[in-house]
RNA sequence: GGAGGGGUGGCCGAGCGGUCAAUGGCAGCAGACUGUAAAUCUGCCGACUUAUGUCUACGAAGGUUCGAAUCCUUCCCCCUCCA
């Protein structure tokens, strides 16, 4: 492996962040001499951070792991806006309030994998709405647009693609573009950083921004990104039973998150270890040499590894030792979810589809009951054959019943 | 402003007076096989205490008809082209 001369890039690229730099050399060169500020931007499309923007935060992890200080803007502003990139219809446009609640909820997730504070290393949080929401549209456009050929800005992906599919593309989106570009020039100005991380879809918009302060601040900058992960089957990452997989423990129970990083297919287990964990290298590798069955150990690790450093030691312990006792001796974990009810609401009993779906395991209750047909679910281990079945509290084990979907969803109904 | 084309279930996309809860594909769920993997095969996939039943649904509101996603009217929204 080529080596570099520091310690951010190293450890950056030999864990398979590295999709395309600007200039590689030159920021190798620079972050071996002292430290980087660098930036990613994270607009609020959703209350909470998911699977799919950790792999930037990672990157900001180690960033900060190596010396260096790491920014987190808020796209207070440019959520206002709409990144067009990657996708074939405008964003639906979300208001103020809306965003600011947003923004505060996803700040939580950023502080697992980083330290804020004053000093020269901690994380900053910036918020792109101080700068945006005050410019003048004809100054603005003075001092930036120049910089900005319409003939350049077609051929960017985002705009390309949109136009060869006879998608629409507004006015308002062709901007955002050129936002992001100012925010990077805004906050060399601010913070002195140098460096946009991303995903690769980013890429054209962090490549406008490193143009523009060449061009208004006469300042190098640099851009990296990362590949956009996707399952070695192809399929974006962070689906699953429930839809995305957020970070945040009140959308997605740490138990959920062991499991989701749990069931990784086997050609993706290395490349998640090394982006996700912050195991060791040489300690990756020698997982790297598990085969067939034995895979499944090097999943419990990526699993324990991704939840402890998200949710914490104690949390991925419970997780993992609720999946051992479900999985692996049929019983029951403390972290399944549980549902609690009193016998006073069985009364004379309750069908066994409309259990289900209290339970959570159904939507519906016709889903529920659908389940049942279909033999996929579980009362106590024992397979439910009669979707009308009355269930009544003598049913419970210890105060427990235990329900199940499948081979992997299970839920407990607690009763009082 | 003018001309044309559209709006169908989570998405894509057929249907163009009854046999339409609506073909097909994707996604999802379950079963089999396995290793809590992938691939493959099979079943399910609007709701309702499951009923040869009821209700809701093909942009919205009216109308024609025994009967409309399908025809007519008005309205809303989107796209393409011309200027």
């Amino acid at each position: 492996m080529a080596a570099y001369k520091s310690e951010l890039i190293q450890t950056l690229t030999s864990r398979g962040f590295l999709h395309q730099c600007t200039d590689l050399e030159g920021l190798d060169t620079k972050a071996s001499q002292g430290t980087i500020t660098a930036y990613v931007g994270y607009d609020a499309t959703a209350d909470s951070l998911h699977i799919g923007n950790l792999v930037s935060i990672m990157m900001l992890h180690w960033l900060q792991q190596t010396g260096h200080r790491p920014i987190t803007l808020m796209g207070g502003g440019t959520t206002k806006i709409g990144d067009p990139s990657g996708r074939d219809e405008t964003r639906v446009l979300v208001d103020d309030a809306t965003i600011n609640t947003r923004i505060a909820s996803q700040k939580r997730g950023f502080s697992r994998f980083l330290k804020y504070g004053d000093g020269p290393c901690d994380a900053i949080i910036a918020n792109n709405a101080e700068w945006l929401d005050q410019l003048q549209y004809i100054p603005f456009l003075r001092t930036i647009g120049p910089h900005f050929t319409i003939n350049r800005m077609l051929t960017m992906d985002s705009v390309r693609l949109r136009l060869e599919r006879e998608q629409p593309l507004s006015f308002l989106e062709f901007n955002y573009m050129i936002l992001q570009g100012y925010d990077f020039v805004e906050l060399t100005k601010r913070f002195g950083c140098t460096l946009q991380l991303g995903g690769s879809d980013q890429w054209g918009n962090i490549v406008q921004g490193v143009e523009l302060g060449r061009r208004i601040a006469q300042t190098e900058l640099f851009g990296f990104t990362c590949p956009l992960i996707t399952t070695s089957s192809g399929a974006k990452m962070g689906k699953s039973v429930q839809g995305a997989v957020w970070l945040n423990a009140d959308r997605f129970t740490p138990y959920d998150y062991y499991q989701f990083w749990r069931n990784t297919e086997d050609g993706d287990v290395v490349r998640f270890l090394k982006l996700f964990t912050t195991l060791p290298l040489d300690e990756i590798a020698r997982l790297e040499k598990l085969t067939g069955n034995e895979i499944n150990d090097a999943k419990k690790v990526l699993a324990l590894e991704t939840t402890r450093l998200l949710h914490g030691e104690a949390a991925a312990q419970d997780a993992a030792e609720t999946a051992r006792k479900t999985f692996e001796q049929g019983g029951i974990g403390d972290d399944l979810p549980t549902v609690e009810m009193t016998s006073a609401d069985f009364g004379a009993g309750i069908p066994a589809w409309s259990l289900l779906q209290k339970a959570g395991l159904a939507e519906t209750n016709s889903e529920a009951r659908r389940l049942i047909r279909g033999g996929g679910a579980k009362l106590n281990d024992q397979k439910l054959d009669d979707e009308n079945l009355n269930v009544q509290t003598s049913a419970a084990v210890n105060g427990m019943i235990k329900l199940s979907a499948g081979k992997k969803r299970h839920a407990i109904i607690k009763i009082s």
